[in-house]
DNA sequence: TGTTAGCACTCAATCAATTGGAGTGCTAAC
DNA sequence: GTTAGCACTCCAATTGATTGAGTGCTAACA
């Protein structure tokens, strides 16, 4: 048995349908809805071979028929419209330019959320591959100095490094040099042992207080130490009675606030990458359990210099695909806009 | 009509099992609960009159009564039992040493949250009265410098400064030793115009610089953006019926999410300190209006140097007041002995 | 051979009626 | 002042009947 053209129609139209009424789509409703100009009795027959297929599926005998995850793959797959024109209208400037990328990255999560009522998240770009631009060591107090790093796209890290005993101004200075010379340009993950032990030897009588700071170095841009997630519209979660139960909305609350999790799923998506840039997740196609019955619409945004990170989108199985990933896609631009240049 | 000792054992008695039970309390609960030796019948009296003075009320007729606002307070105010010797042997260490201030006041709202059952928020500490400790300018690249400040208690501020020419080394050192030989050792605060106008003056031809300098700092120190905000267990909500429905779960999930709300009641909270620092908000008592169900109690945290926050544990009126203030102390006991020394 | 009308059947959802029980207020007796 | 007892109230849970949307199957039709 195959999946002919009208077959393919009647699938869609169920999907159409569950999308907007959340409620078991039956046969008369698919007969009316449609322009196949066919009765329920026919509908029927082919609704039983959509189920046999695995396209569909009854939540009991005599109630209407529900998409499946196979459904909804073959929805998202080959029948989804383009709505991104329609959508860039209605929104044509969301975004505000912001220094502080963090910022900017909450203002996306939230206007994500709000103007697509499901859950978003949205990940710090990964300094991967991102060059170091400048280092300065400063001394605060004889115990203390303070270390900062600049990375390509004007990302800072910075951490207080304790010492043993006061370093003079001009031992200081040297070791700025020392660092500058050596690591500018090179990327963070770049530097391996040969390198360090390098500079170590150079350093002389320092070698310990450089050993010091590149460990503070390596801490502070280790990819889990670093991956800072913003999220926004988990009350969306309570929206959706499928997941508005206690059980799982309150896993899903925990998820998202252990955003340790969340990272999993950003490092799919960032493993994963499509043409376009956008990924849709499916039930238990995601990798994160407690989503099991949520689908996740992810993209990876790039505002240069190599700063890559995921935007994601989290709601129920029967979310609104097109507007999603619609959305995303002007989000997107938007961003190219503001950015790249 | 008074409060007697025995209107008092009783109206504790009611409470204490509301507290548990989270059902209405009868008075055949109370007879047989409390050591008055009491039947159903005089405790029926009793409890009308409790009723008629406020500290009691009825769901419905011919169901139990539960504590009203006034009775809540009456009992936060003078029968609560100090639980904290109890709670201090069961958890004698849960936080650890951090660095980064920023992850101690995440682990804090973290342990609250597991241990009470309660959302909990915590904020950075207000840098009113901070002293700057140190400040350092450093050239990125032409058009870019950086701006880092260090404030006593090590917390640092950072700033990327366009500058729409290039500066050279020399004007850049001088600069440095200007801002630290005038600012260091002032709070933040202190800064006022007359400070500025003088520090322009002697940059000469660096004064546009000077102010874009000051601006910035003005800028990353103002305390609504500082004003930092941690939260955690969002999803215990879910756990009491009272608090679970979608109206105001959501109402209160979106009140976590959006910081600024919470930034009124670490306000309310710093202002009117009491003694111990501890304070119960019952009810309406809450400066948040999506809190109106909801009890809060509140501490003030110093960890030396000024750096002064509120933790704030929120759940449903019906809360274990005894363990949350007695963990509230445990955890702050513990703050000191981290960080006073 | 594909389509359709018709019919019997299923099952969740809804509503009304019933019941049980927990709790009250009041009265009368101790 | 306290208590036993009783009538009363009202919620919560149970039951049963009803409804209606939906199905599968069969037989007739084009």
């Amino acid at each position: 048995m195959d999946l002919d053209e009208r077959k393919l129609k009647i699938l869609q139209a169920i999907i159409r349908n569950y999308l907007e009424t959340g409620e078991p789509v039956g046969s008369r409703t698919i007969s009316k809805y449609t322009d196949l100009n066919l009765s329920s009795a026919t509908i029927r027959n082919e609704m039983a071979d959509l189920e046999e297929l695995g396209y569909i599926l009854q939540p009991h005998t005599s109630a209407g028929r529900i998409p499946s995850d196979k459904g909804y793959r073959l929805y998202v797959d080959t029948m989804m419209q383009d709505k991104e024109r329609q959508v860039d209208e209605k929104m044509d400037m969301l975004l505000e330019k912001e220094d502080k990328i963090d910022n900017l990255l909450k203002q996306v999560a939230k206007v994500l959320a709000t103007n697509t009522n499901y859950a978003t998240m949205i990940s710090a770009p990964q300094v991967h591959r991102n060059k170091i631009k400048f280092i300065q060591l400063s001394k605060v107090d004889d115990l203390h100095i303070l270390a900062v790093i600049v990375i390509e796209g004007n990302m800072i890290r910075n951490s207080i490094l304790n010492v043993p005993e006061a370093i003079d101004d001009e031992t200081m200075l040297k070791l700025n040099m020392l660092l500058n010379t050596n690591l500018n340009g090179m990327a963070v993950e770049e530097i391996n042992l040969g390198i360090i032990s390098a500079l170590k030897q150079q350093a002389g009588i320092h070698s310990d207080l450089i050993g010091n700071i590149i460990d503070a170095f390596g801490e502070s841009i280790q990819p889990d130490n670093d991956l800072e997630i913003y999220t926004s519209g988990t009350n969306n979660f309570l929206k959706y009675p499928e997941l508005a139960d206690h059980e799982k909305a309150s896993e899903l609350l925990n998820t998202f606030e252990e955003k340790e999790n969340l990272s999993e799923l950003v490092q799919e998506s960032l493993a994963g990458e499509s043409e376009t840039g956008i990924q849709v997740y499916i039930g238990n196609e995601t990798p994160i359990q407690s989503m099991k019955d949520c689908s996740v619409v992810t993209a990876t945004y790039d505002l240069g210099d190599g700063m890559k990170g995921t935007v994601g989108i989290i709601g129920p199985k029967r979310m609104d695909y097109d507007k999603v990933v619609g959305t995303l896609k002007t989000i997107m631009h938007q961003l190219d806009d503001l950015y790249k240049k």
